[in-house]
Parts: structure tokens; C-alpha cells; sequence
DNA sequence: AATGAATGAGTCTTCATTCAT
DNA sequence: TATGAATGAAGACTCATTCAT
């Protein structure tokens, strides 16, 4: 009774994990329904196939995401800049903490990518295009911008962020920092074995980076750990 | 005779085309050989299977990335700040021109964020590992990188970038920034339908912030097309 | 309250309709209970599986086939020929207005052979053996035979029909006439676009041989369009 | 060596025996390939799919059924009427030795007046209509008709048929009273038991029947078996 | 009578890979 | 080198049917 958890989500979370362990490809679907504890046919009934159940992880994906930034805007005392800092290393923190989401995250932009692109529409499963969640996605997607491109205005408010940067672009190119970054992780660790170049290391000079990039006249309110740190 | 070694290239070629058209996942090796001109049967003579086929893509799309690069270096008259900005653009044309290598660079170094990695190595597919390729391309991606930061250093030395940033750090900044760029694609082609921000505007935007970011005293030698453009 | 028995109708109404539409095979019976506008779980507290269904189909198919049969039967001032001519008629009739029910008819043929032959009785699905509407069937079916002999044995006696015939042989051969001319529609009418045979003509001509086979030396009692036209 | 039967004999007549034990739906393919003693995958290296193979059954059913009609018109000193007789028993034959392929003609049957009918056409799996074989059973079909319209013909030159009769009518008429008394013989069967109509008689009184429908003033040049038995 | 969530057996089909020639 | 017939593991998906409520 009490802990009967919604179905629903039983089958999406019991999805997190395979897909966490194995990957989207070496997942079956019946694995997934015997993970949840239910039949295979119920995973139908609830997900109209296997593209459609990773519209919907995606779609929570998104949710959460827009939880970070929204965390990351809410916070006090805290000045344009400072969120954006935040909201990078939030990213960061997800990537980590939930890969599988993250990577249906990027898995999505490639998708949009396809999906604006009248050549490369129709390489697009036709599966995921009938999914319900997938067009939901396509409103969802917007709200995480919007709530960065909010923190980008209010820096040049308050002056910690350059005056003359355009808040969309400024914002999308944080935003795509962050992806970006994820990326070299491989790399760096690998290279890193005999070189001084640590993760660590490159974590903080991108962050110093980013925020030269940004940053206006005004100085941050408190140090902050990274900006203190030298590399 | 002489010339029967291009079977490979044959091979790697049709490969190419269809992963272009189809899809990774969706190209058969059948279509590969068909559209080769061969036996499927010889495929695999050349090729020890289709992730095999794939690694050595991936090899010949560092080689190339790696004379853009070479290029970009090479370029007289130009200080590093420029070779920097140039680069980010070639990479730019080339994720356009050559998506299939692109994207196979990606997929590398999602394979190597795995690699590095003990929990997640068990995760990559044994044939990759088994791929003599694979191995020959833990060195190669070293190479590009190699140049990028030897960009760096000349703008350094000649007064473009700021002279408190360190090469390895800074070059993987601008590496990441131009991969994390060309994922948002999707994203800003569509929310730029009906908003103001046009790819192209986005591109100038982008491509100045970078600028800003790095650069030193030093104004570039002969005003840049890039920086010309507001946004 | 009164009126509550027609769920059963509603049923197999819903199942016609979807039958006829896109096939026995094709059609689920979720799409049948929401056709009939009830559960699915009702449908089958009102017919035991989906070969019950079917059966119960069938019954009904027969019944009104049986109308038709008694239909011919009684019309006032027509001799046996004329009642056998018009039968067939009604039977070609019928088989395009109820396409479904003349198809379960059809089909029940197909299982009174397998019924009947120990080699193939075990062919039989169970549920249809189980079902009670089949076992009704096996009786049902014999009623429009009944009539049809009763027309033969008519037209002898009116001198409509050849005294030399025997009655049950001579209806079956009629019967067996109208069910062949049926298969043939196909054929005819794809080939028909290139000859001189039209449905028509053929229906026509089909007619004129079977009264030609049957008729005694007494003429109509007045003159059948169909012995009008010539072919 | 010898022995070694070409494979897609070899699956065709699996095919053949599996759905004459067990029917259509009810036969797997990895069945088939099982009895064909080849692997599944063969199966669909030389059939697209099961509607494929189904469909080349159906291509040689009806090559079979040319050759009954071949033979029954080369037979020597038979005229026209004798011929028509002979090929009925043949089909009748035909019906029982080779249930499948017989079963197969009257499915394609059905399927044209699918094919010929706009509102129809679509109920026809897409998969039939990709069958190469389909495409080649339109042709073939015609070639029974064709040799059938023949002994018609030649049975008015020879006097054996009723002149007036016009050659393709009187054929669809003798084949489609071949096709009806073959869906008869359930009910006759069953009925049997209890009346007087045995299987024998009717098939000796269906027979007569269709002599007097076509027979012109010449007598058959030998007493055949079947005009020789009263019912 | 009535509901609809839940079950799970059943099957077609694909395709990377091998190997006899 | 070169062929292409042959293999067989793997997996998504359907739908008739049941049953707790």
C-alpha cells in the first residue's frame, strides 16, 4: 500500500538504472520490466514502445535540469555572475551524479539539431517523432533557457557582468561551455596521467575563464573558492 | 596491381557516405561493401568488424582535423589570438562539411571519458578495445591538441592572449567551447524562429566573447571579420 | 432495465462493422468493446473468447441467410426455377451487402470439412470446439438447406425444373454454383479490363446456364430479365 | 552431391508440409527452416518474410494447376466436353492431394477481388504486395483460364458443347462450379450420415449436371464412366 | 454486471559474422 | 584475395485473456 509506487515511475526509474549500468542499446525492454517488478506487456501499456519510454527519462531529465537552474537563480544573495558559476558547476555536478539523464539531455540537442534541419529531419526514428513526451520536450527545453538568460540580465544589473553582452547569447554560450566541458573530461584524464594538466586543475581555470569573459566592473560579493584558486 | 591497397579506402569511403545518409546504427555492412563494390566477405578481410571499420574512421577524422589544425598554425601574418579564432572556425566548417567525422571525434571522446574511468570501462564494447585502431587513436588525438597549445603559446609570446593564462588549460577551453558550441545548434535554430537570436548571430556573439576572454594587449594585426561584427 | 439483453448485440454489431473494415485478424478485441462503447472485460463475460465471437457471428450469419432462403421461398406466383434463380441472386446479394457474414459463412464450410475428417478434425482450434454457437451451428446450418430442397422439389413438381433431377443433389449443385461464381469476382474483374468478359455479361451468362441446366419443359410463367439478356 | 536438393525447394516443400499438418498461422518459420533442416536466417535469405514465401507457394500451386490443365487438354481423343470433365475431376483431385497449394489458389482468389477492389485494396498486408512472387502471379494466373477457354472452344468446333455457349463465360462457369463444389463437401459429409446424399453420389450427379448444362448434339465418342452412373 | 490494469506466451525479423570454396 | 551462402543470437512488440475490485 504505501510503498506502491506510482507504475509509471517504477518502470522509468528501474530505465535509469539499466540504462546507467548497461547503456540505451544493451537494454532490453524486458529487463527493464523485470528491474520494475512487473510484466513486459505493462511496459507497453504504460510506454507506447522503447523510444518512447526515453522521450519520457528525457522529459524528466529536463525537469530536473530546470531544478538546478532553478536553485541556481533562486539563491541569495547571489549576483548574476555568482549564479552562472553556480549553475555551471551544478551542470557539472549533474553530468555526474545522473549520467543517464545528462546524456539524454545531449542526446536531445543532437535530436533538435536533426529535427531543424529539413535534410536531416528523416533521419530521425519515426518512433520518437510519434512519441507524446517528445513534443512535450520541445516546449520543456526552452524553460532552462530562460531561467539562465534571467541570470545573465540580472548580472548586467548588478553590474557583475559585462554591460554590452547580449543576455541570450551570452547565455547560450555559457551554457554550451558547460557542455563542452563534459566532453574533454576523457581526454584531460588520460593526457593528465603525465602531464600537469589535472581535471581538477582544468576545472578551475575554465571557470576563471569564463568568468573574465563575464565579468563587469563590479567585484563578486564574497571570494569564491574558485575564483581564489590560482592555476 | 600497384594500386590495389585502396580497397581499404574503398571501403572506408562507402562507409562514409552511408553513415552520412543513414546513420551509425541503421548502415549494414552489406550496404558497406555493396556500395564499395565488393563481396561483404572482404570487408571483414580489411576490417576486423564493423567497430573495427569504425575506429579506423575515426583515425582518418583526427588526421584530418589534425591538418586543420596544421593549417591554422602554419598560417603567416597571423598572431596567435587569430590562429585561435581561425581555428575555432575551421572546426566549425569542418563539423559541417565532414558530420560523419565529427561525430565520430565526439564518440571518441565519450569512449575515452569510459576509458579512463575503472567503473565505466566494462561498458565499452570488447571489439573496440580488441581494435588495433583504437589503440593507434589514444595516441593520435594527442596531436591536434599538441598544435592548439602551441597556438596558445605563440599568442603569448606575441602579446595577443593574455599573458597570465596557461597554454594546456587555455587550449582546452577553446576546444571544449567549440565542441559545446556546435551541440546548441539545434536548440538555437529552433527558439530562433521566433526569437532574435539567429545562428549567425550567435556565431559572432560567440566567437567575440572567446576573443575577449583571451586577449592581451595586443590588437590583432589586421581587423578580423569576426570582430568587425556587433551583436 | 428491459432493455439490457442488447449488450450482446451491441457486441457482435461492433465486431461487423470492424470485421468488415479491416478483417477478423486485424481486429482486436479492445477495438471491438470500445466500438460497442463497453469494457473490455465485459466482452468477454458476453462471449467466451474471440472464436466464440465469431461463432455467434456465424450463427447470426446463417440465420439471415436463412431469411433469404424462406424469403424465396414464399414469394407468391413463382415457380421452383424462378425461386432458385432468384435464391442465387439473393445469395450474390447478400454476399456484398454483408460481406462479413457471407465470409463466416464461407468459413464455417472450411470446418464442417476439417469436422468431418478425422485427419484434420484435430486442425480445429479448441475454443471453437468449445464454443455452444458452434454446436448450435452444426444444426443451424442444415435449415437453409432444407428450403433450397424444398425449391427444387417445387420446380419438379411445376414443371419448372427437369423431372429426372434428384432434389437434395440438385440444390447443392445450385448452392455450391452461387458460392463458386463468388471466388470468381476477382479474377473477372481483372481480367475484364482487357476482355470482353464484364461482371456483368458473366452474371449474366452464369444465370442463363444454370436455368439451361435445371429447366424442365415448362417456360417461366413470365419472362426473368436475366433470360432476357443475351451474353 | 546427389542429394543436395536446391535449398529454396527445399524450404518451399517444408513449407508445404508444415502448413498442410498445421495451417498458415499456426507454422513458424524457424519451423520451417527446422524441417527444411537449414537455419532460420536462410529461410529469409531466399523469402523476404512468411507472406513472401507464402505467395512463391502460391506461384507454384498455380504452375501445378497449368499442368493439370495442360494435361487435360493434350489428352488424346478426348472432345471438348470430355476434356472439361476430366479437368473438373483433375481439380477435384488436385483439391485433395495438395490441400495446400489448392487452399493457396482460392486465398489468392480472395486477394484479387482484394486487388480489384478500391475500398479493399488496402485490407492486402503491404507485404504481399511487395512479393515479387504476387507480381508474377498476376500473369501467371491467367494461363489456367487460358487453356480452359481453349477446350470450351474446342468442344463447340467438335460439337461435344452447345454453340450458342460463349468460350469464357461457359469456362469461369465449369471453373467456378469446380471451386463451389469443393466448399460443399463439409456439409455434404456431415449431412451424409444420415441422408441419402453420399459424397460419391453427389459428385456423380454434380458432374451429370454440368454435361447437360454444356453438352451440345454430339454424344461423347466413348461412354464415360461418370455419364454411365444414374443418382 | 462492469472495469481496465496486468499478464506473458508467442514470432517475426535483422544483421554482424563466419567459412567453404 | 575474393565470394556470398549460411549461421544464429538477439529483441521488440502484440494481443487474447484474466482477475482484483
Amino acid at each position: 500500500m504505501a510503498g506502491e509506487k506510482n507504475k509509471e515511475k517504477l518502470i522509468l526509474d528501474a530505465a535509469v538504472a539499466l540504462f546507467t549500468a548497461q547503456g540505451f542499446a544493451a537494454t532490453r525492454m524486458e529487463d527493464v520490466a523485470k528491474k520494475a517488478g512487473i510484466s513486459k506487456g505493462l511496459t507497453y501499456f504504460y510506454y507506447k514502445n522503447k523510444e518512447d519510454l526515453f522521450m519520457a527519462l528525457t522529459k524528466k531529465a529536463f525537469e530536473q535540469l530546470k531544478d538546478e537552474f532553478r536553485d541556481s537563480l533562486r539563491a541569495k544573495g547571489k549576483n548574476g555572475l555568482e549564479m552562472l558559476t553556480d549553475l555551471v558547476q551544478r551542470i557539472w555536478s549533474f553530468s555526474k551524479e545522473q549520467p543517464v539523464y545528462y546524456q539524454s539531455i545531449l542526446h536531445f540537442l543532437d535530436l533538435m539539431k536533426k529535427y531543424t534541419s529539413p535534410e536531416l529531419k528523416s533521419q530521425i526514428n519515426p518512433l520518437i517523432l510519434d512519441s507524446i513526451h517528445f513534443h512535450k520536450l520541445l516546449e520543456l527545453q526552452l524553460e532552462p533557457t530562460r531561467l539562465g538568460i534571467q541570470m545573465v540580465s540580472q548580472g548586467i544589473k548588478d553590474g557583475s557582468i559585462r554591460p554590452e553582452l547580449q543576455p541570450e547569447i551570452t547565455f547560450y554560450t555559457v551554457w554550451s561551455m558547460a557542455l563542452g566541458y563534459e566532453k574533454m573530461e576523457g581526454p584531460i584524464t588520460f593526457e593528465g596521467k603525465e602531464t600537469k594538466v589535472s581535471p581538477e586543475a582544468w576545472q578551475r581555470g575554465y571557470l576563471k575563464m569564463m568568468q573574465d569573459m563575464l565579468k563587469g566592473t563590479i567585484q563578486a560579493t564574497k571570494p569564491q573558492a574558485v575564483q581564489a584558486s590560482l592555476f
